[in-house]
DNA sequence: GAGTCTCACTGAACCAGTTCAGTAGTCCAG
DNA sequence: CTGGACTACTGAACTGGTTCAGTGAGACTC
């Protein structure tokens, strides 16, 4: 049993794939050390027979078994990355691709991989699977996303023993570094333009609070509001758009609606557009918008739409570099990530003369 | 040099993970061997060994070393998928999040784990990457993602000998597995629903024509067209928004405007009422508007888009599937993808009278 | 009661690398 | 011309599993 399907036996004559240092040893008529020598550049070697070797390797298309390498060095080389979100964030949010365009962009620099798993929205086969990662030596550490309030994975890979980096934070007492965002500036550039154009009464309409960075942009906005006078609503939604387009109605039809809306995300501003647009509230005369990422469905809407715009490649790639450094060089503490930007499009204009 | 930041030693004492089968072997008094057959349900193990074995197992949190076995065995449990799709393909697009829901599903349930890496638009770099992994025993097969016109992977992967699977085809002459969607069938599900509503004259704004499906896609729509005695205008875009809606603006603002507009995505459907909108064109009294994939953005937006739903799980869970036969029983040949289903929303409408 | 069979297990080889201790051979100093 | 240092190697052990060829003990057969 177990026989591979377009997989040739160890030996040559076939394909002539899979050469083994000893194959390149055998050939040179010297020993298998010799060959490990020459190849990562050690010492107690020849230039000549250096050069031998590694054109032999070039040659017969010789690459070291990760597996073998991994089983004595102890390091696989890779970085696991496991996604709970909920099935119906994943299917919305371009956060991730984006994220992983940048993480990978560094790992593979660096000369690793990335495990990625998918679980739904359980939190608990995160855990299993770190443990699991870890103990059978699959991975050399991974990456924290979507901080939770409370979150239980940081005591979970401090009990495991796993190197982590946290998204997230700051967490105090523990040794993983954070990739550190400061919601509150953040929240205060929106919250500014907002105030700048003359609005007086802004809303929030915010993701789920199980999400730590959720629950530090709406203190964010409700701080940066108080503090310039303004009056502000907060109110939580799912990340879904028709659920921010019912939330924006209830909000439109109230006595005392608010002139601007901030948004949890683009995909909740376009449910909150839709809304507007069914209730003939026109932007931004009747109402400005912001959302709080700036991905390039903002662009593609009518009117392009006002965004926090924040470098997510570059995070990723920040990510893979702390989790990288921790790895190997033990890089520890706390690391904050750039700020946003304000980009103002033409979803935000002055609030409208008071009625 | 190479200290492990926050992983411990070999040998007892620390942390307490790491453990080995000849930890367990030792500390029951028993052999290494005996330890393998009972923790994998070999017979020649006595029922009571085989429980103190397992039990000391569960107790000590030992986990096979995914390198050690993949040394012996030659098997890894892990599969690989390159994405070489450009950088404002990933940023935009949701169907790769949804394939790998489904792809991930499968492999979690085999026991299998997901490689991943993200190059940006370098095909060759994508090669190098299939070729690196396969010569470094770090994964057992790989998945072809968006075919391309002639797309040189086939013969690559044939040439390396890693077993592969391609969504996409179906291509002649070749043991690769293909998952093969009924593009015609698609078209024409799309096309009849515009005839049915008595259009006359409909247009198809497809994504760039290197992509194998976009070609099967234009050449569907055209065959369809004209068997049901319809005008056609197919014209080519980019993924983005904004150029499909300047597509979509050319075409409205031309003598004989289509009545109905298929677009090969949501984002670009979006582009497209963008576009309309701006020109005080209506959604559906003027223009009918469908999108070729059917994510969350279609009921987000106003009017709600009809669009061609296809299971997009469903296809990376039947890739996983197909792939892991491949490897483990040599399954071969040509598989259908189910065909996508035409969701009606209000984005469609019967054809404006003729003026 | 000798021969055979099965059971439960052991020792060793093997996968493909890394690394350490040792060893010829050369060179140079004293 | 001997001793020590250095160079360029070799052989073997080691990583943590799997697997094959034994092996001793007990049960069963005739």
């Amino acid at each position: 049993m177990d026989v591979q399907a377009g997989r040739t036996g160890p030996g040559p004559g076939n394909g002539g794939q899979r050469v083994t240092m000893s194959d390149l040893a055998r050939r040179l008529g010297i020993s298998k050390a010799a060959v490990s020598y020459a190849l990562n550049g050690q010492p107690g070697v020849a230039a000549e027979t250096r050069e031998r070797v590694t054109r032999l390797a070039a040659e017969l298309g010789w690459h070291p078994s990760s597996s073998a390498r991994a089983l004595s060095a102890n390091q696989t080389g890779v970085v696991g990355l496991v996604l709970s979100r909920p099935a119906e964030l994943l299917t919305v949010e371009t956060f991730f691709m984006r994220f992983l365009a940048g993480l990978e962009r560094v790992l593979s620099e660096r000369g690793s991989s990335l495990l990625l798993r998918v679980v739904g929205d359980r939190p608990e086969e995160e855990l299993r699977t770190y443990e699991r990662w870890w103990g059978e030596r699959r991975i050399d550490g991974v990456i924290l996303l979507d901080e939770r309030y409370h979150d239980p994975r940081i005591a979970a890979v401090e009990r495991i023993g796993v190197p982590a980096v946290l998204c997230g934070g700051p967490i105090k007492g523990t040794s993983i570094p954070c990739l550190w965002t400061d919601q509150a500036a953040d929240s205060r550039s929106a919250v500014m333009h907002l105030a700048e154009l003359g609005h007086r009464h802004i809303a929030h309409i915010s993701g789920p609070l199980e999400f730590a960075h959720e629950r530090g942009r709406r203190r964010g906005v409700r701080r940066a509001a108080t503090a310039l006078g303004l009056e502000v609503t907060t109110v939580t939604s799912s990340y879904m758009g028709p659920q921010a387009g019912e939330i924006t109605g209830e909000l439109l039809d109230s006595p005392q609606p608010p002139t601007a809306i901030i948004y949890g995300s683009d995909v909740m501003a376009l449910g909150g557009l839709a809304a507007a647009s069914q209730r003939r509230v026109r932007i931004p005369r009747d109402l400005s918008v912001i959302s709080w990422d700036d991905t390039n469905l903002t662009t593609v809407v009518h009117p392009p739409l006002t965004a926090l715009e924040r470098d997510t490649p570059g995070f990723g790639a920040l990510a893979a570099t702390v989790l990288l450094d921790h790895i190997h060089v033990g890089r520890d503490g706390l690391i904050q990530v750039p700020p946003s930007t304000l980009r103002a499009r033409e979803s935000t204009g002055p609030a409208p003369a008071a009625g």
